[in-house]
DNA sequence: GTCTATAATACGATAGAC
DNA sequence: GTCTATCGTATTATAGAC
């Protein structure tokens, strides 16, 4: 199983760039001219590996979304609301430290959304499930504001040039604390130390 | 002093229109074709306002962006660092509430930031100032994580479509939680209720 | 103050040679 | 698998009539 390496290498140097240029200009911002030049090909070169820009789009965001949805999925499984927001919070973190900056673009990129609603992934319906599960049904508007916040902060956060000197474990042990600490769960094997802490 | 009226309003409507379609398709994703067109107007007409595109953004983004600079230099003048962050945090969320949409918009799009680094305005600095208010000198990573997720999370908390119905003292109060919380600082005048709170 | 008309350029995308 | 060349369209922006 080692064949098309020469293509499936292309590919992901394209995907590698194009993850680059969409993160400093934007989607909408970023031209095949300009992911072509900054690969050393035409456009027409580019036009070999995927058909649209769109496609384009969806492959750079795929991966990151897929596992999204999976921790999504997995966190409804849970049988308490607490464990259902642990497991999404890690999930969320994992998924965010793993992938950097492409949580930040396709948490504030509109290009992002333009180019996935006209096929099969739903960006909305997996934002609109992890709120649903941080917020808890019927929250209160307080808790509503931290849980957008969360989501916003910690994919923001991880994505930010200021932070990408940050080692991963470091940045997933900051991340968590942030999630926890807007969302009031503590931490775990550490329930809360009484009085000398500080 | 009331000439100019119809002018004045004209280009009132034309920032309004601009925000509006910024926030929903980004600034590099919005032409001055649809600009007119929601203005019922042609594009000529917006080149009368504003001589080019980059021109609009600024002036989209200019009132929120003076007003943060304005609460950043007025937090630096406070002399203890807890004043400081306070100061900060309040006058931040103060800005996002009156502005909603707007500071969420410069606080992800790439469009903005390319549109303002050719003129006056300098909104990196203004970002590095308020990071370094709310981290401290020498901070540890997860303070520096804070800090970032602090204010990402309250500009796109409070930009989120999901929270346009909340009245203003209610997001501002909750936007105030969210960056307490990640700081570590405590309520106004109710420092820590003892046992009977919830 | 808004219009029509148009220039110059960049865009996404395709055809076909190599 | 990458190229040159090109099409059709949309873009920012300008000139000049009304």
């Amino acid at each position: 199983m080692a064949a098309v390496v020469g293509h499936e290498d292309t590919r992901t140097r394209l995907l590698a760039t194009a993850l680059r240029l969409f993160t400093t200009h934007g989607v909408e911002g970023t031209s095949l001219q300009m992911i072509a030049d900054e690969l050393g090909v035409t456009k027409a070169a580019v036009y070999y590996h995927f058909k649209t820009k769109d496609e384009i789009t969806e492959a750079v965001v795929e991966p990151g979304l897929r596992e999204l949805e999976a921790t999504v999925e997995e966190a409804t499984r849970e049988r308490r609301p607490g464990a259902r927001i642990d497991h999404l919070l890690t999930g969320f973190v994992d998924v965010v430290v793993r992938h950097r900056a492409l949580v930040a673009l396709f948490s504030s990129d509109p290009g992002v959304a333009r180019a996935l609603e006209k096929h099969f992934f739903h960006k909305e319906s997996a934002m609109a499930g992890m709120i649903t599960i941080l917020a808890g049904p019927d929250p209160d508007p307080a808790r509503l504001v931290a849980a957008h916040a969360a989501l916003a902060g910690i994919a923001l956060a991880g994505g930010a040039p200021d932070l990408a000197h940050l080692d991963d474990p470091t940045l997933r042990d900051a991340l968590l604390d942030v999630g926890r600490k807007l969302l009031g769960r503590p931490r775990p094997r550490a329930p809360r130390a009484p009085a000398h802490v500080r």
